[in-house]
DNA sequence: TTTTTTATAAACATGG
DNA sequence: CCCATGTTTATAAAAA
């Protein structure tokens, strides 16, 4: 196969570039694409849920926990490079299709000859690489509804690196100051009809416009390249767009999940030679976009070529009113 | 080097 | 009052 229908751009670093325009740039240098990996957590749960659900029955574990089995993602051991590798978490959880699995990795950073390999306590008390911003987005993609409360966003990271568990409390004002400040977060109003409304303040959840640049925020950190297959996968849930946060949507968990799996096919705006399949797979939390590994699609035409999905069903519920 | 991003601390407000 | 949440400002370190 060709090696070239591997490499694609990267994403466009600038979050306004994502967030509508459709206007093309030239394409950056190439570089490989490739899935992110988050951390798996322990189950799919919120850490409340699957704190409760491990205190109860056992809980039918996912391929996420065998992918990093008696192992926290917050021990930051680079002499094994499969907990960074590993995506069976994230297709268990999602169903995410690939159209071929992956072949090639490159390898992460090795240590440096005669350097130590770091020792369980010191990985457990080693501060993780991603910021606080990749941290929450990683807790919100973790979870179910893809939206989570703060204390839910403290679980996840305690959860899922040692690090924070010992660590003072200033990192929680700063994940509470990051979803303030930051753009790619949005606070949407918790659901007050449903009975198991518990808990105060609001649920965070990803912007969608600045998603693939906290994707692309991820990829960095692991500096980890070598994927044949380019993806991006979208919330079912996308975040109320409300112009500020004076007026909150509450959006229901279920309103999107009752779609059945389509599969359109779309213009190559750069290409002319003629239809680029687009393939959708949707599952209960997630809907993928696959494409085919040969197209010589970049990432910025996926970008394009999503955005105008999204246009014409944003286009298509304003018509269903 | 400068600029931008990120981390950290802290003051303050709000609401349960 | 206490505490969790959320906003904002300030500063320093790290990264680009």
């Amino acid at each position: 196969m060709k090696n070239s229908s591997h490499t694609l751009p990267p994403f466009s670093s600038s979050p306004t570039a994502l967030g509508g325009s459709l206007t093309l740039t030239s394409s950056p240098p190439s570089l490989p694409l490739s899935p992110v990996s988050f951390p798996p957590s322990p189950t799919s749960l919120s850490p409340a849920a699957a704190e409760s659900a491990r205190s109860s029955s056992p809980v039918s574990h996912l391929a996420a926990s065998q992918c990093l089995e008696g192992r926290g993602l917050g021990h930051w051991d680079t002499s094994n490079q499969d907990d960074l590798t590993c995506l069976s978490w994230l297709h268990q959880r999602g169903d995410l299709l690939l159209l071929q699995p992956m072949t090639k990795v490159t390898p992460l950073p090795r240590r440096q000859p005669g350097q130590l390999p770091p020792s369980p306590a010191a990985a457990a008390s080693s501060k993780p690489p991603y910021s606080f911003s990749s941290l929450i987005f990683m807790a919100i993609e973790d979870s179910p509804q893809k939206r989570l409360p703060v204390k839910d966003i403290y679980g996840w990271i305690v959860s899922n690196f040692p690090y924070y568990r010992t660590a003072t409390g200033g990192w929680r004002n700063s994940v509470r100051h990051n979803l303030s400040l930051s753009k790619s977060f949005r606070r949407i109003q918790r659901d007050k009809s449903q009975l198991q409304t518990v808990g105060k303040g609001s649920l965070w959840c990803v912007c969608p416009e600045y998603r693939l640049a906290l994707l692309e925020g991820l990829r960095k950190t692991h500096s980890y390249h070598g994927s044949n297959s380019c993806l991006i996968n979208k919330p079912v849930l996308p975040c109320p767009l409300t112009p500020d946060h004076e007026e909150l949507v509450t959006m229901e968990p279920h309103e999107y999940q009752a779609h059945e799996v389509s599969e359109d096919t779309e213009k190559d705006p750069l290409s002319d030679s003629g239809y680029i399949e687009l393939h959708y797979y949707e599952s209960d939390q997630c809907q993928y976009l696959v494409l085919p590994s040969e197209s010589e699609l970049d990432l910025e035409t996926v970008e394009i070529l999503q955005l105008d999905v999204e246009a014409q069903e944003a286009a298509g519920s304003l018509l269903d009113l």
